[in-house]
DNA sequence: TCTTGACTTAGAGTTAACTTTAACTGTTAG
DNA sequence: CTAACAGTTAAAGTTAACTCTAAGTCAAGA
């Protein structure tokens, strides 16, 4: 049940304490709590959400698309078809985006070797 | 030895004129030439460029960096090394970055699986 | 007690990469 | 000949995602 203060999050997830600022702004992080001096308290299920934000983040998915899956999140198993729904959506994205690199990558790599 | 208009070129490589007068303006096509009324006239050898300026962009090369690589390029072999050391840093992105996608999908289809 | 330092907020500023606007020009179909 | 069209420019506007500033609060150490 361990707390984490900004600064501590912060070099656990590698975002820096402006980011995690604004993502709870944009309401990404619903669940931080606040000390009685009005300090952030990040709980280790906190971490493990934004672990998965920057999962969905870094394979492109905008903010905005993270909040509306968390916001399904949030409304638990009401909701879980819906939020699946999207996780499977984005797995294909994912998938296609590979597909594209691996492409790119022998584009490259032809270039290397061309030498000209 | 054929020609294509900006709407042509556009069509060609899925971007809009916009993009591409702004490519242009960045310095990032340099070899676009005009016709007597000053309107743009691109080659073969300008569709290849937006090709490749594509594939740098779409693994996460800014463009900044590509109009380094590109006046590199435009130096001919005496900055070939140069130019290609670029591209050999570049490949090796792009293969970390295949690795860290398949990780982010492997969390991705665990969250899918999990169906909480 | 004082001051240092880590936090807080609202809001302004930044950056990359477009995207649009306004005003204009040259080409072409009727 | 003229209206519509496809292009031109410089410059302003947009968007996403931060990033920073200013002014303030609170707790702890000398």
């Amino acid at each position: 049940m361990s707390l984490y203060t900004i600064a501590q999050a912060s070099e656990e997830v590698d975002l820096t304490p402006y980011t995690l600022r604004y993502y709870e702004k944009e309401g990404l992080l619903p669940n931080v709590i606040k000390d009685s001096a009005g300090r952030r308290k990040y709980h280790d299920d906190d971490l493990q959400r934004i672990g998965f934000i920057k999962c969905l983040k870094g394979t492109g998915m905008s903010l905005k698309q993270i909040k509306e899956y968390g916001d399904l999140y949030e409304q638990g198993k009401a909701k879980f078809k819906e939020r699946n729904a999207m996780l499977e959506e984005h797995r294909e994205k994912i998938l296609q985006e590979i597909k594209t690199q691996k492409k790119y990558l022998k584009m490259v790599e032809a270039k290397i070797e061309m030498k000209i």
